[in-house]
Order: C-alpha cells, then sequence, then structure tokens
DNA sequence: AAGTGCCA
DNA sequence: ACTT
C-alpha cells in the first residue's frame, strides 16, 4: 500500500470538489445496504463513469445506472484521471468513480477487501478530502496498521497490496474542513468524501 | 457484513 | 452474539 499523504494543495482539492459537486446534484448520494440482512451502510454513496460499485440484500455489485433515479453515470471528470495519470503506473484508466459520504461524527466503514471486479492487476487510487479519519490497512485482518488520513493525501491498492483489507473505523473532526469553507450546500458540515477509482472490467 | 452492540 |  502506498500513500500519498497531503498532496493536493488547496486549491487543486478546490478544483476536485466543484467537480464532484456537479455530479452530486445531478446523481444524489443513496444508502447501500448489506447483502443478506439488507442492513443500510453507515456512509452514503454515488458514483461516476461506466460502472458504479453498489450493494443491496442480493449482494455487492457494479451496475450502470444511479438505482434511484435510472440516470446513466456520468463520465468520471477529466481533473480525477490526470490524478489517476500522475499516481498510478497503469496503461488503462478507471471505468468506475465511487464516491462516499462520511459523516461526522456517526460514520464508520467496516474492514473489507475491494474484490468485487474483474482483474486484480489493476491497482485502485483513492483520495481523501475534508475531514480527517483512522484509516486502518493490512494483510491480514487481525494485524491492521493505522493511519491518519488528511485532506488531499492518496492512498493506492496495487501490486502484493491490492487485496489488502482497509476500513475507516472513526472520522476525526477538523478545524478548517475544506467543505465548511466552502459552504456549497449539497456536503454537510464536518463532513469527509473519499473518491475511489477502479477499473472493473478486465 | 463494506452491519450493530455488548462485555471484558 | 446477533439479525434477514
Amino acid at each position: 500500500m502506498i500513500f500519498f499523504l497531503n498532496t493536493l494543495n488547496y486549491s487543486e482539492q478546490v478544483e476536485l470538489i466543484k467537480s464532484l459537486r456537479v455530479i452530486i446534484l445531478e446523481y444524489p448520494f443513496f444508502s447501500p445496504t448489506t447483502p443478506r440482512f439488507n442492513k443500510p451502510f453507515k456512509i452514503k454513496t454515488t458514483n461516476a463513469g461506466k460502472w458504479g460499485w453498489t450493494s443491496d440484500v442480493t449482494g455487492y455489485k457494479y451496475i450502470r445506472k444511479h438505482p434511484v433515479t435510472k440516470m446513466s453515470w456520468a463520465k468520471i471528470p477529466h481533473n480525477l484521471l490526470s490524478i489517476w495519470k500522475k499516481f498510478t503506473d497503469s496503461k488503462s484508466l478507471p471505468d468506475s468513480c465511487l464516491i462516499n459520504l462520511y459523516n461526522y461524527p456517526d460514520s464508520s466503514l467496516g474492514v473489507h477487501q475491494d474484490k468485487d471486479e474483474k482483474n486484480f492487476q489493476h491497482p485502485i487510487l483513492s483520495i481523501s478530502l475534508g475531514s480527517d479519519c483512522i484509516f486502518k490497512f493490512g494483510k491480514n485482518k487481525n494485524k491492521l496498521n493505522k493511519i491518519n488520513l488528511k485532506s488531499g493525501s492518496i492512498a493506492i491498492l496495487k501490486g502484493d497490496s491490492r487485496l489488502y483489507y482497509h476500513g475507516v473505523p472513526k472520522i476525526i473532526k477538523t478545524d478548517k474542513n475544506i467543505f465548511n469553507k466552502l459552504k456549497y450546500n449539497c456536503f454537510p458540515d464536518d463532513c469527509r468524501i473519499n473518491i475511489t477509482l477502479r477499473k472493473y472490467e478486465l
């Protein structure tokens, strides 16, 4: 697992958030539910790209359309594709962009692997924006490392770390949350947004 | 279980 | 340990 901590500057973060805002207005956040027990997640999600990740009582899946509005997902913004090209050595581009909304203080994400994709050779890139979080990661579920991820940090799962377990047990309130400052009404105060770029198809 | 919640 |  590779981290580029605090690597995006303020204006780069603002540009990403502007791109996200356009997507969110047309593709509102929704609540996936767990397979089998149908319990809502403690985050909300939406997507861009050809394939969007979601989950419902029948299982985890990639889908072509927003599950509520039934609209095909918007294209992945070019500024996100630029980050993918700069920070991964992948020859292909991502076809999936998952946008996770973590509300302070109640959101969390249990420890899991990303293994719904068809080819684990492709890397996964994730970007943190807004509030800090505690991020856990590691090869074994019972021996996880912990790191504080701040706004503008990038994490990459590739090679031996591609199937690492990871999760977000806690969101930490920070005094200068970029979303509070920007005052866009589509992002709750003190929230954290995580953007995950992946390639679902072979 | 990419879940919650209690107990030690 | 519990729940669909």
